[in-house]
DNA sequence: GTATTTTTTGCAACCGGTTGCAAAATTATT
DNA sequence: AATAATTTTGCAACCGGTTGCAAAAAATAC
C-alpha cells in the first residue's frame, strides 16, 4: 500500500542505496542525485519507514514512559511536559499504565519486544524492582520522582524528601505552631517515610513542638478528608498539619471546612507538589513546590544523554523545593 | 545482544521456520517441537521482536493517541482509561501531544511512519481536517470526544452537545430559574455552539425565560473566574448559569465567593463533564455527566473491529448524558 | 593529457522476523 | 503391509530499510 524505497529508487532510476542515503543524515550524496530522488519521493509521498530502519540502525527513538500516577492531577502537567520534551527531541512516548499491567515483569518485556530505546519510569511508588528489570537488560532507564541514593544503581531524579520534610517544619515552627501533625500519605511509600524523618527530625529541635502523625491510605482527596475527620472527631487535634501531598491536603481542608472550622486562623494545613489546582483562590494551598518541570526536564536531559553513552554511571540528581506561600497558614509570627 | 530467532533454532537444533511458527498464534507445530523449541527459548531468555514482525504481517499494534487537552484534569482520567483499555486488548498507545506538535500534518506523518495500525483522536476542538488526514492515508481513525454527524466521514463518539444544553436548560427550569444565562467555552469551539444551541432552543419553549450569554477565553480556571467576575461587576447579572465545563465552573463559583454571594442561594451553577473533583465535597458541583468511561470503550470497540475490517462504514455514536445533582442548584419548586 | 586522489554510486548481504510451497514424516484406510 | 490422506517441517523468498565494500565517476595534481 504504502509507497517504498524501490517504488521511488525506481521511478528515479537509481539504486535503493542512493534513495537510503538521501534520507539518512549525514550519508554521502551529491547534490544531483539528491534532488532527482527528492523529487521522485515527493511525486509518490513517499517517507521512510522508521519500524524497518530500527532493525538495522537499532534506534528506535522510542522511549518507554511507565506510570502508576494516573489519578493524582499533578501527573496530567507531568505527562504533558513528558510528552512535549520528548517530541521536542524527536522521541516517542509508549505509554505504559502500570495500575491495570499488574505483572510489571510483563509489561517490562513488552517493552523490550518494542525495542524501546529507553524506559523512563515516573513514579515515587513503584518498587525498584521494576526499573532494575530494564537496567538489567540494558536497556537505559531514569526513575523520575524516584528516591535519592547516594549511590544509586540507576539514574534516579527528584526530590530529597528528607529536607522536604524539613522545610515543612521549619515553615510551622516560623508561624509559632507548637502542636504539630503529621497527616502522611501511604505509610509503606518511601517518600512518606523520608518526609517524617525530616520533619521530625527539625521538630526534635525545638523542645517547644509537639508532634503527632498518621498516615491516610492513598494519596487522594478522599483519603485526606476521612483521615482529618478522624482527627477531628478525636479528643484533640493539632494547631497545623503538614500533609502528603496536595490532593491530600485539599481532603483535608474539606474536612475541616465541614467541621466548622475556619483555615487558617483554627487550624493550618501546608501540603506538597503544588499542583496547578493549589493556586486556584477557591483552594490557595500554602505548599511545598516539587519542580517538576526541572524534574522533567533533567530527566529527559539525562536519558538523552543515555542514549549516546549507554554505559554512563548512574547518577541521581535531586531538584530543589521551594515553599509556596498562600493562604492555609497564619501570618509568621514574632517571638 | 539481544536473543534472536537464529540462536534459538540453533541451540534447539531446529529450523528458524518451527521457532517462529511456535511463537505465532494458530500455525501448525507439533508439541514435541513445540516443547524443544520453548525450553530453548526460555533458556535463553528469548521473546520475539514485535518490530521485525511488523514488516511481514503489516501489524504493529500501535495506536496512536492524540490529544491536545493536556490541560483538563478530565482527560487525565481520560489517558487513564484509554490506555488501560488499550492495553487490555494488547494494543500499545503512542502518545501524541498535539499542543507542541504545531504542525498536525508532520504529526500525522509520524505516526504513518511509526506505521500506527490506528489512531483515536481525543478532543473536541481539533480540528476535523487533521483526522481527515489519517482517513486519507488509509489509517483508521475514530475522533472521540467528536462532534456528532448524521453522515460522518469517519467514526466519531461522544455526546449530543445541543441535547446537552437542552438537558441543561430543562434543569435551572425545573428549579424555576427564570432569569438564566449562558458562560460558555472558547465560542469557536463547535461544542459551545452546539450547547448554545440546545440551551437555547429550549429555554425559547418558555417565554417566561430570560436569557444572557457570554463566553470564556479558554476551558479553564482563570478564564471561568475572569468571566464571572465581570458579570458580576456590571449592573445585573443572572440568577443561574450554565457554565460550558466543569473547570470554568470551579472558576465561576469561586469568584461567586469572593464577591460575597453564596451558591446556590444567591447563584445558581451548573457544569457540564463530571470529573473527579466535581464529587469532591468542597466543590460539589451540579453537572451534566459526560460518560467518559462509556466513551472510551466505545471507542476501543470501534477501533477494534476497524483494525479487523478496515472498510468498514464510519459510524457516529452518541453516548447519553445524565444530570448529577450536587449542591450548586437551588431545590426544584413546585409551579 | 595522464596519473592520482577523492567522491559518488550500486551491489549484495544483513537486520529479525513470517509464510507459501513442496518434501518428509506421521497417521489413517483398506 | 501397502497406499492414501494428513500433518509437520525446512527451504527460500520476502517485508522495508541500511551499510561495507569495491567499481565508477569526478575532481585534483602533475
Amino acid at each position: 500500500m504504502a509507497t517504498t524505497l524501490d517504488d521511488v529508487a525506481k521511478l528515479a532510476g537509481v539504486s535503493r542505496s542512493a534513495v537510503s542515503r538521501t534520507f539518512t543524515d549525514g550519508a554521502s550524496v551529491s547534490l544531483k542525485m539528491r534532488r532527482k530522488v527528492e523529487k521522485a519521493a515527493s511525486e509518490l509521498g513517499y517517507s521512510p519507514n522508521f519500524l524497518a530502519r530500527s532493525l538495522t540502525t537499532r534506534r528506535t527513538k522510542l522511549i518507554g514512559l511507565v506510570s502508576d500516577n494516573f489519578h493524582n492531577p499533578l501527573f496530567l502537567d507531568v505527562f504533558d511536559q513528558f510528552t512535549r520534551g520528548l517530541q521536542d527531541r524527536g522521541l516517542r512516548p509508549l505509554l505504559v499504565n502500570l495500575s491495570v499491567e499488574t505483572d510489571a515483569e510483563s509489561s517490562a518485556q513488552m517493552l523490550r519486544q518494542y525495542s524501546v530505546d529507553g524506559v523512563i519510569v515516573a513514579s515515587s511508588t513503584l518498587p525498584p524492582a521494576f526499573s532494575k528489570t530494564f537496567r538489567d537488560a540494558g536497556v537505559p532507564v531514569v526513575n523520575s520522582f524516584g528516591r535519592y541514593s547516594s549511590d544509586p544503581d540507576m539514574h534516579i531524579v527528584g526530590i530529597d524528601d528528607i529536607e522536604c520534610g524539613r522545610m515543612a517544619a521549619h515553615e510551622l515552627l516560623s508561624r509559632g505552631y507548637t502542636n504539630i501533625g503529621f497527616l502522611g500519605g501511604p505509610e509503606p511509600a518511601t517518600s512518606t517515610q523520608d518526609r517524617f524523618t525530616g520533619f521530625q527530625n527539625e521538630l526534635l529541635r525545638h523542645p517547644q513542638a509537639e508532634l503527632s502523625y498518621s498516615f491516610a491510605d492513598a494519596y487522594s482527596f478522599d483519603a485526606g478528608r476521612k483521615e482529618m475527620q478522624r482527627l477531628l472527631s478525636g479528643a484533640s487535634h493539632s494547631e497545623a498539619y503538614f500533609c502528603g501531598d496536595d490532593v491530600l491536603s485539599i481532603g483535608a481542608l474539606s474536612a475541616i471546612k465541614e467541621a466548622g472550622l475556619n483555615v487558617p486562623s483554627d487550624i493550618g494545613v501546608i501540603g506538597v507538589n503544588d499542583m496547578q489546582m493549589s493556586g486556584w483562590q477557591n483552594i490557595n494551598l500554602t505548599t511545598i513546590r516539587q519542580p517538576i518541570g526541572q524534574i522533567i526536564s533533567v530527566s529527559i536531559e539525562l536519558m538523552v544523554s543515555m542514549l549516546e553513552n549507554p554505559h554512563r554511571s548512574p547518577e541521581a540528581r535531586v531538584c530543589p523545593c521551594t515553599v509556596i506561600e498562600r493562604g492555609t497558614l497564619r501570618a509568621p509570627q514574632k517571638n
